[in-house]
DNA sequence: CTCCAAAATTGACCATGGTCATTTTATATG
DNA sequence: CATATAAAATGACCATGGTCAATTTTGGAG
């Protein structure tokens, strides 16, 4: 009973190429699903029998940018400050904020969706707790504390700190700044 | 050139008490901007001639809920330990937990909207942190930060519980338990 | 009281994400 | 090759948030 692939394959690469070429001229709020599907050169409805919705696309592209990140991360040295630390995640944080819209996709998504399958975004931030577990396993910092732990709770400054850039009442301090104050309070207290 | 103000805020009222009573009965969720003009006897244009968008709406029906659970922490005794303080902020957790709606609406807006004025979500936010402030000054928690300081963590690691809570990987631990670990590593670390 | 300008309201209309019964296409089988 | 059948694609259609030119209401000035 297993039927054609390739054709389904072929169909969804050109729907998700199409939405990356729309994607590099307008952003990725700019993105319609008509556009992507007249780029694609199928129907309205073929798109969502690829996709659940328009957001599982967003999370597919979101997803694969931040795990290119990762990749850099998980090949990295352990970190031996906090200012090694924030090098290495400073490019991810500043795609998570390219766009409000992709910060709001990675909110909504990061813890999972409320259906019961776990998402790309999900699993990215799944991934992330891994690969700072093991960097900050051996990395000069509280010893109180598991390396999973500190991973979560840079997780969670991470994400405040970029809730509060995109503040207008908050952003008068420069993300880096902030966060660095985070990481210091979070990973070398002195209390 | 003042002229009548009764008639405006007799239909915003008659627009927010509706859309209180569909909320009653369906949830934020639930909520249609067409039931809500329906039962306020008014047109559809009317609704968006008082509120921005369907958000801005649901911003200051959350937000209200939220203000009135920092009322009673306001008039609470400073917390002499990690569990009196998870006791005092739970009730607004839980709130924001009621729904996966509730909470996206309120990430949306914890961090502003990215228009130039800010939301009662975002003051809110504000006012958890000088709630929070007054409180800490005088805990018996760590003292080589600001009270400032512990609060915004406080704020990171409950929308990190939160998140995490809605998640089908993470939800085998209780969001109580979950956040006490964050609070006593930030607000008691030993290293 | 009449008339005017600003404020408020109206509802037809639009944009866009999403649905689904119907049609087309590919492949396995006789 | 002909046929059956399941997968894939189609596009008219729907739901809902949001817009805006036209209309009605209001309160004050003369």
């Amino acid at each position: 009973m297993t039927k054609q692939q390739s054709r389904t394959l072929q169909t969804r690469a050109r729907l998700l190429d199409a939405a990356q070429e729309i994607i590099g001229e307008l952003g990725y709020e700019g993105l319609r699903t008509q556009e992507v599907v007249k780029r694609a050169g199928v129907a309205k409805g073929t798109f969502f029998a690829h996709f659940p919705d328009k957001d599982a696309l967003m999370e597919i592209l979101i997803a694969a940018e931040m795990d290119a990140f990762l990749d850099q991360a998980e090949t990295a040295p352990t970190p031996d400050s906090i200012e090694a630390l924030m090098a290495m995640i400073m490019p991810l944080i500043d795609f998570m904020r390219c766009e409000r819209y992709v910060f709001d996709v990675i909110l909504r998504h990061s813890g999972a969706a409320a259906k019961d399958n776990i998402g790309p975004i999900a699993l990215t931030f799944a991934r992330q707790d891994e690969v700072f577990t093991k960097l900050l396993e051996n990395a000069p910092f509280r010893k109180d504390i598991s390396a999973g732990l500190m991973g979560e709770g840079i997780q969670a400054f991470a994400i405040q700190a970029l809730a509060l850039d995109f503040c207008t009442i908050n952003n008068e301090m420069p993300l880096e700044e902030r966060l660095s104050i985070y990481l210091d309070a979070w990973l070398l207290p002195e209390g």
